[in-house]
DNA sequence: GTTGAGCGTT
């Protein structure tokens, strides 16, 4: 039997029910497909009043201790109408170099069935869209499943390459397209190596020890041999940078932290590697 | 009418 679980868009809205995994954990997806936009959960802790965060592990939410018990409120990625003083999305990078200027996004993994408009309608939820544009086989007219989209506001274009985005049920993928010289020249030296991490160490280990210095966008643990290292990419190359020159002590080891040999947006080389579908974005 | 890694007919 499903059960479901109580959730307002934020404190003192109407709740809507939403089901839950027979896990005990509930999809991000799910969460979306009711409340567009959200990114997380979190609830008032009844002892300290303060609200507390509810744990989000590889696009599933965690059920706290006590249970789904409580009302529980969504969080949204940051926008202009409630921006905190300190806002990570804030890169030194951009605040000296001043590359405020939005590229093209490639939306990667739509339905074949979506349409252009549905592409534009689900986006401009983040903001201003300039440009749509869904590949079509010429012949046929049916999409390629892909297409490129263009926001007015770069923080737009920010929040929406920092989440994770479904449509019509199905887990989409936004980039910057492999074509934009630009980005791939300002984002050099973005992703750092890591290693001498230990057998125990999780993605998400990673991601939020290194969360605290700047955004992380990707985390790559090999897998099948324990190999002892990992890649981590930072939105701001400077960031990456300055976490090179630190000491790391996480969950008892002593992380060797250095500039990736290659950053080339994990897009590899050749055509004969494979990869093993490891996605870990934020 | 099918598909599921990729990178945009100007």
């Amino acid at each position: 039997m499903t059960s479901y679980i109580r959730v307002a868009e934020d404190e003192g809205a109407e709740c809507i029910e939403v089901p839950v995994e027979d896990d005990g954990t509930l999809y991000l997806s799910t969460l979306v497909a009711q409340f567009p936009g959200a990114c997380g959960l979190k609830f008032r802790n009844p002892d300290t009043r303060s609200l507390r965060g509810v744990k989000l592990i590889e696009e599933r939410l965690i059920c706290p201790d006590e249970g789904w018990v409580y009302e529980f409120f969504c969080t949204f990625p940051k926008s202009d109408s409630k921006r905190k003083s300190s806002d990570v999305l804030e890169s030194a990078a951009q605040k000296t170099k001043r590359v405020d200027q939005c590229t093209d996004l490639i939306v990667l993994d739509l339905p074949y069935k979506t349409t252009e408009t549905e592409l534009r309608e689900y986006f401009e939820l983040y903001g201003s869209i300039v440009m749509t544009q869904l590949k079509k086989d010429p012949n046929t007219g049916g999409s390629r499943g892909y297409g490129f989209i263009r926001f007015e506001e770069l923080e737009s274009q920010q929040k929406v390459l920092g989440m994770q985005h479904t449509i019509a049920g199905r887990n989409v993928d936004v980039r910057i397209p492999r074509s934009n010289k630009e980005h791939n020249q300002q984002h050099a030296g973005s992703k750092v190596f890591v290693s001498r991490i230990t057998e125990d160490f999780t993605s998400e280990d990673l991601r939020e020890y290194f969360g605290t210095f700047g955004k992380v966008t990707y985390v790559f643990i090999p897998k099948k041999p324990f190999r002892a290292f990992s890649f981590v990419k930072f939105l701001d190359p400077a960031v990456a940078a300055d976490v090179c020159d630190r000491d790391h002590i996480v969950k008892g080891a002593s992380l060797c932290v250095t500039l990736a040999r290659d950053d080339d947006d994990g897009g590899g080389g050749g055509s004969g590697g494979g990869y093993g579908g490891g996605r870990n974005y934020s």
